[in-house]
RNA sequence: CGGGGUGUAGCUCAGCUUGGCAGAGCGCACGGUUUGGGGCCGUGAGGCCGGCGGUUCAAAUCCGCCCACCCCGACCA
């Protein structure tokens, strides 16, 4: 296929890691002159990350046409109106690179295609003879992210696949759904990539059920919550378990001073009861509007579930200053006499009978306050946050927490582009109706980053045959005709053979070159030295493996092939 | 945007406390030696010490402002 000499090739490995690089992902592809930051988000990929990404994207390509779903390309330029048709330029805002043309018209560079898919949804599409349909692009998306983190894993500008469908009904889309599902696991698999599929929350994309696909590592962004015992996975940000059993005890209110007195744990301990038998109350403003959140004192408040559970867009703490301005008194905080609309009250409240809260006085609180009783609340919701040892949702076992990152977001959107964007079909009674859509993104260099996360050791990147840049990596050493012959003659054959091969033709030390084949990572690798023809002899060694094998320079190329394609199999 | 940190050679970092000629290792170029896991010796190139302003006889060093980048939080593929 083609043969690159490691003289010519463009880019250096560096011996140091760059000291901004933390993971190891990131001081790899930074040390093995694969990536070069231009600036924060955003980075330059030189020719073997290049190989690598293109290869990815072909795997991704191929699973999602195996999946029905046909490629096309939509622009990076958009005006700003369509994000205002679908009532997301607010929502999206800060997120979005916006520009002007010399017209002086707004437009923005796409962060992700939901809108310009469902504009050419409904200038394409007008029948449900036409539906169901699949499509999907890979497209350079710009995001400028409050803050770019960890190399490749949050950038502004970054290539993503997303896939887009449509379907006339739920169980239609339900069929679209479960085979891009499964088109997800093939891609990561093939990529050497362990991912788990969780319950996730669908953010600013909307919609109503999502799943991410995470690579668990204690490098990730994200707090998974999982359960051993039943399978049970989601991410923290929408994670349910089970309350354990109240501890509150009934009776009539009452008074009780508590002087100095305004953390849980101080409440819990001065009165000698557990945190479970206390109401813990938490501020915050939501679109606006500051709210009494009610939790029992042993949990915390999810700030997301509270916010989808008010339908808000953007929720914060309550500053100490408001928290006063709204009458409430911090540490002692009551929800008696709320105005019950400000009020959302977890069900380990509504259950919890008579619980310890604040008397909305300093040094006082009050004893057997009771829901329903005493007061009330405008929304009752799960607005626990999920931690490791609380029970799981389904069988009750203790959950555990891991951080993982999300490489991939499969999403449910029902109408909730379609209805904005007017975009309908007529049915087969001529009804006009709305399709049902799906969305599903994947971040090709993310994926690239946790390939290398997942596949390396001390020495370098282990790449995965799939994704590697390079098949073989072909190590002469020494000088003189025979050791050119050899080099040359195992080169061309495996070239011939449809291999990418990577020859280091440098004048380099030994050592040198086998730290830099390691360093980069190749599946396998072929030394030639002066020393082995001698006998006749060169040497395989697969990056895998701890030692390397000696083979006769004649069946070298074939025991170089076998070697590959059984690499392809791990 | 809030909190923390770092900016000195391509990379890793000293020097800053206590102001007084710009430094080391690696890398790079050249020569020699060596030649199977980043070897050794020598010579050399390479700097607006992030930027602007201030203090001072004198600023990498002290002061102020700004910028960039990294880490922690709010956001996502």
């Amino acid at each position: 296929m083609s043969i690159v000499r490691m003289s010519a090739m463009f880019g250096r490995t560096l011996r140091e890691a760059p000291a901004d690089a933390d993971s190891a992902n990131h001081q790899l592809l930074l040390r093995s002159g694969l990536i070069v930051q231009l600036a924060a988000g955003v980075y330059s990929f030189l020719p073997p990350a290049w190989r690598t990404l293109r290869k990815i994207e072909q795997i991704i390509r191929d699973e999602m046409e195996n999946a029905g779903s046909q490629e096309l390309r939509m622009p990076a330029i958009q005006p700003r109106e369509l994000w205002e048709e679908s009532g997301r330029a607010d929502s999206y805002g800060p997120v979005l690179f916006n520009l002007k043309d010399r017209r002086d018209r707004t437009m923005v560079l796409a962060p992700t295609h939901e809108e310009s898919v469902t504009d050419l949804f409904r200038k394409v599409v007008q029948s449900y003879r036409d539906l169901p349909q699949s499509v999907f692009q890979m497209q350079t998306k710009f995001r400028d992210e409050p803050r770019p983190r960890g190399g490749l894993v949050r950038v502004r500008e970054f290539i993503m696949k997303d896939a887009y469908t449509f379907d006339v009904d739920d169980d239609a889309f339900q069929l679209s759904y479960l085979a891009m599902r499964q088109a997800y696991h093939n891609i990561f698999d093939r990529c050497g990539v362990p991912v788990v599929a969780v319950q996730a929350d669908s953010g600013a994309i909307g919609g109503k059920q999502s799943e991410e696909f995470i690579f668990l590592t204690e490098i990730g962004e994200d707090n998974i919550i999982l359960c051993q015992s039943c399978g049970y996975a989601a991410n923290q940000e929408r994670a349910e378990f089970a309350r354990s059993d109240a501890a509150g005890s009934d009776g009539e209110l009452e008074e009780v001073a508590t002087p100095g007195v305004a953390t849980i744990d101080d409440l819990a301990a001065f009165l000698d009861v557990p945190a479970s038998a206390t109401a813990k109350a938490a501020f915050f403003l939501v679109d606006g509007d500051p709210i009494f959140a009610v939790i029992r004192g042993d949990l915390e408040v999810n700030e997301l579930k509270l916010l989808t559970a008010l339908d808000g867009l953007e929720i914060r703490p309550l500053l100490p200053e408001e928290v006063e301005a709204a009458g409430w008194v911090a540490g002692y905080a009551s929800p008696i006499g709320v105005d019950p609309t400000r009020v959302v009250v977890d069900p380990s409240i509504v259950d919890g009978g008579g619980l310890v809260a604040g008397g909305n006085k300093v040094d006082v609180h009050l004893r057997h306050v009771t829901y329903g009783r005493d007061y009330t609340a405008g929304v009752i919701a799960d607005i626990g946050l999920a931690e490791a040892g609380h029970g799981c949702p389904q069988c009750d076992s203790a959950l555990e927490m891991q951080r993982g990152i999300e490489l991939g977001h499969i999403f449910k959107l029902g109408t909730r582009y379609a209805d904005p964007m007017d975009a309908t079909f007529l049915d087969a009674d001529g009804e006009r109706r709305t399709p049902i859509m799906g969305c599903y993104g994947i971040g090709v260099e993310r994926l690239m980053a946790a390939v290398v996360q997942a596949n390396h050791d001390e020495f370098g990147i282990v790449w995965p045959h799939a994704v590697a840049p390079f098949d073989v990596h072909i190590v002469p050493l020494g000088a003189g005709d025979e050791v050119a012959q050899a080099v040359q003659q195992v080169t061309d054959a495996l070239a011939d053979a449809g291999l990418h091969v990577l020859c280091d033709d440098r004048d380099e030390r030994a050592g040198v070159k086998f730290n830099d084949a390691d360093l980069l990572g190749a599946p396998l690798r072929i030394t030639i030295g002066a020393r082995g023809l001698k006998d006749g002899l060169v040497e395989l060694k697969p990056r895998r493996a701890s030692e390397p094998s000696p083979t006769p320079l004649a069946d070298a190329a074939e025991a170089a092939l076998a070697a590959v394609h059984a690499s392809a199999e791990v």
